[in-house]
DNA sequence: ATGACTTCGGCACGAAGA
């Protein structure tokens, strides 16, 4: 089974990438980031006739997630608890029944954070030990569990071509990078570190400025997470960096595992 | 170099992204 995270800035603008990638790529599950659009809007048809069942959970201009997927996703949580009144739509959850056993995806479009010493960070803080209550939560049931999606945080300076250009960024922040391990260390892998150990130049995202790309000036901040049930079922995991060379692309590019069965 | 590019909303250019 292979399932894929890929933030796409707009799935308007990028809706002929996505379709094409889709069919090349021929993933089980695609969870996507950054849609901005609401559910309506949302081009759900265009993926259905590729025979996609379709999960949106959307807000006009920013942010928005979905799970794309072969399987009809079923026990679906829209929205992290934990905030009253928060609006951002930033989490999806779904439940998928194969022949082998239940997998559960979750599609996570972790807040930006900056400039830091403001509320976007310390939203971005409060919305991590969210993300870390559920995922306590979520680990309990002992299932084969992929959070999945982009985390906003550079785990390393291995996961950095320039590790000290981004010192004042909310995305290499200590307090960033000590609650995503803190999350990695209630019992999930990282799967693209635990397929590829310590190689360096493993990068998701190149800024669309200052010849990023071309420099492979890049950083690693989509991630999938698995809780062990899920580790135990990893074949393969890799980054599709040439997605990053196509016409009008997104500024990220997907991440893919395989799961046994 | 508080830049550079891309998207949205909506029709001009500021906000947001990372």
């Amino acid at each position: 089974m292979k399932i894929a995270t890929w933030n796409v800035n707009s799935i308007k603008a990028r809706l002929d990438n996505a379709l094409a990638w889709l069919r090349q790529a021929n993933p089980d599950i695609l969870c996507l980031q950054e849609l901005k659009c609401e559910d309506h809007a949302f081009p759900a048809q265009a993926f259905e006739e590729l025979g996609y069942n379709v999960l949106v959970h959307g807000q006009k201009t920013y942010n928005g997630v979905a799970i794309l997927s072969k399987l009809k996703p079923e026990d679906v949580t829209r929205g992290l608890a934990g905030e009253d009144g928060d609006s951002q739509a930033r989490y999806l959850e779904a439940v998928f029944a194969r022949k082998s056993g239940v997998v559960r995806v979750a599609s996570i479009y972790l807040p930006n954070g900056n400039p830091l010493g403001t509320e976007k960070f310390a939203y971005k803080l409060r919305w991590m030990d969210r993300l870390q209550a559920r995922a306590k939560a979520l680990l309990k049931l002992e299932e084969p569990l992929v959070l999945a999606g982009d985390y906003n945080v550079i785990p390393t300076p291995l996961d950095a071509r320039h590790p000290e250009n981004w010192t004042n960024d909310a995305l290499f922040q200590p307090e960033s990078r000590a609650k995503f391990r803190t999350l990695l260390n209630l019992g999930f892998t990282d799967a693209i570190r635990q397929v590829h150990g310590d190689e360096p130049g493993l990068y998701t995202f190149w800024d669309y400025q200052a010849g990023a790309w071309q420099r492979n000036n890049g950083i690693r901040i989509d991630h999938l997470l698995l809780s062990p049930q899920a580790a135990d079922l990893l074949k393969s995991a890799h980054i599709d960096r040439e997605v990053r060379t196509q016409e009008k692309p997104s500024d990220h590019v997907p991440v893919v595992i395989e799961l046994k069965a």
